[in-house]
DNA sequence: TATGAATGAGCATTCATTCAT
DNA sequence: AATGAATGAATGCTCATTCAT
């Protein structure tokens, strides 16, 4: 009788195990057998889970995603005042190890996807993922024209990724405090005024 | 008498080289060889000029850094309102081909700098020349304490980083107009806020 | 199941094949190719079980040195006399075809060793054997001091080691006739003197 | 008018420059830049004067060879005793840290011409050379006949050699002292018999 | 005569992938 | 299902050699 694995949950920990090798010696350095070490597997057993080193490469991007989205308190959508939304914002910033390590694989990944149509795919399809939850959010602060929330999404997505790769790529110069500020002073009047329209 | 040739032009000529093909296929992808033959040199002509891949890269990424900063409009110190200022920063985001062309390889060069410790002093250094021109420019708009003037600028580095990567990653999806928008959506209220401060 | 294979084995089939090679086209002309060919393997199956260049001609050092050390026919440490010692000693010198290729190998490392500091250290240790068990077997010729016993030991060995040389280099003039009697010529009053010591 | 340059002390001066090379990093190590640059002329001055590497190469023996010979000091052929005739013999050894240089030389080419057939023609010629001044040399010790005085020179060679080539890997065990005892232990006993044969 | 920029073949090395077990 | 030995294509790099000046 041949072992009964759970072939999601191996997957899944070999995506893990790409993450920290991707966060430690970046996307390029990133070797199979490092990998399949790493998941406390051999190299025979990635190949079997998956189709290539692409393969595996693009699944660690999908478990990046999924924990980035993760982080999001899952805060109702009842009424919410524009600060409240800008701590919610914050929690996507790289604050802690684990969100550093989620903000360079995914500075990673950026700099592949610019000559990969694939994941380039992939991002726009993550990034209207994440717009679609900011839209289905904002109107809690205030109803507002779909065009409006667009423009507001894009507002907030900018201002995060603007502080969240400044902050990766020079961490000792950005400790939380300083990230959470910049980013504050970039949503409060934005987000201020947007709740003010009429 | 030999053939003289200005090294430092052909040094120059071959970063040049190399971004083209690094924008093309990315930094993983990009070989000597091609950089080489886009420079109309051969390999070991790259060799001659540089100590490695390595030293090839650091100029391309010095490169890039030049044209980045030379696309900045001239202008003087004088008094400067909100919208010519954020009209300026506009130039900094990837509007035309050269633009998208500078993005992309500035990308990948983070993508690389996250494991790369030489690669992320550089991005240090660069980072600091940029928020320094902001923090000499700002004045124009108002007179303001150093450490205001460093949040303020920290705030506009950051929305155009948030907007020039989307718009990077999401070329089709994101033409001049939308970037103009975004941008100025983020910066308008921070400005116009700091402007009126007292 | 992998294959299992005898690493160890494995390892000196390579050593083996390094060493043919180098006898054929020396140690610079040594190529990792070359070696793989010999060994009926791959490039990569070397690259498999040795770190690189550097260590799979190490292992051939080894290799050769062990070959060397066991064609000292293992006499008992019996009472011996200075002939039968000389011809002990005959055993070391390339005799024979495979004698000539330990030979040849051995100078292309002292080659090397020169600028080659790691090498050199291995030397010292492969000296310091074989010197040892010179030291080993003269007490059988007569006791001595542990003094006297390193005098008449340096003496044998580069006696070995300066017919050996020539021979190497000249083989068409040094049959082995010529060597034996050119080593019994250089150890027969040596050791007599060192016989008849009291 | 062009520059009258003495082509011979060029090539000379190059050759020397290449001895020096060798001694620091080895042949195989050593580049024609790199002799170029000792030699204190560009690399195309190197080929100006050699048809080649190999041609280098063979000059920096050709003037080892030249200054190991000159090293034996021009004693006449007078009447001269065994105790004599050796220490003449350890002026061949390396001694001081010239003639390390030479003999560190010298063992490189041992390496390289074991599978040169043009490198070991030199040597023939050049051990023919020494060997000859041995032959003419100790018939001032006693008269003998051809075949004598060719095995005693034999045997002198080999004890130089033996004595050389271990103090060269081992010049930290080897101070002049040990080198010249062990010369001594070795050809004493020889040549005090081939001085009383009759 | 002499320069040194440029060439390009040749090398070791890396690593995703394959496959017999 | 899982192993890991073996493959071999692909790359960066070195360096002797060439040649226009």
């Amino acid at each position: 009788m041949p072992k009964l694995v759970d072939i999601t949950s191996q997957r899944r920990a070999i995506a893990g195990a790409a993450i920290s090798v991707i966060n430690d010696v970046g996307l390029d350095g990133a070797r199979l057998r490092d990998v399949a070490r790493a998941a406390n597997v051999t190299t025979g057993a990635v190949t079997h889970y998956f189709d290539g080193k692409d393969a595996v490469v693009e699944a660690a991007l999908e478990e990046v995603v999924r924990r980035i989205l993760a982080k999001q308190e899952r805060a109702g959508t009842k009424r919410m005042d524009v600060r409240t939304f800008i701590s919610q914002a914050c929690s996507y910033l790289p604050l802690d190890a684990e969100g550093r390590q989620e903000w360079r694989v995914w500075l990673a990944f950026w700099g592949r996807a610019i000559a990969d149509e694939r994941l380039r795919a992939l991002h726009r399809q993550y990034y209207a993922a994440i717009a679609g939850r900011l839209v289905d959010l904002l109107p809690s602060i205030r109803k507002a024209s779909r065009r409006q929330l667009t423009r507001c999404a894009d507002a907030v997505i900018a201002a995060i990724d603007g502080v969240g790769v400044r902050a990766t790529l020079e961490p000792e110069l950005w400790p939380p405090k300083r990230q959470r500020e910049t980013l504050a002073g970039l949503l409060l009047p934005v987000l201020t005024e947007f709740a003010e329209e009429k």
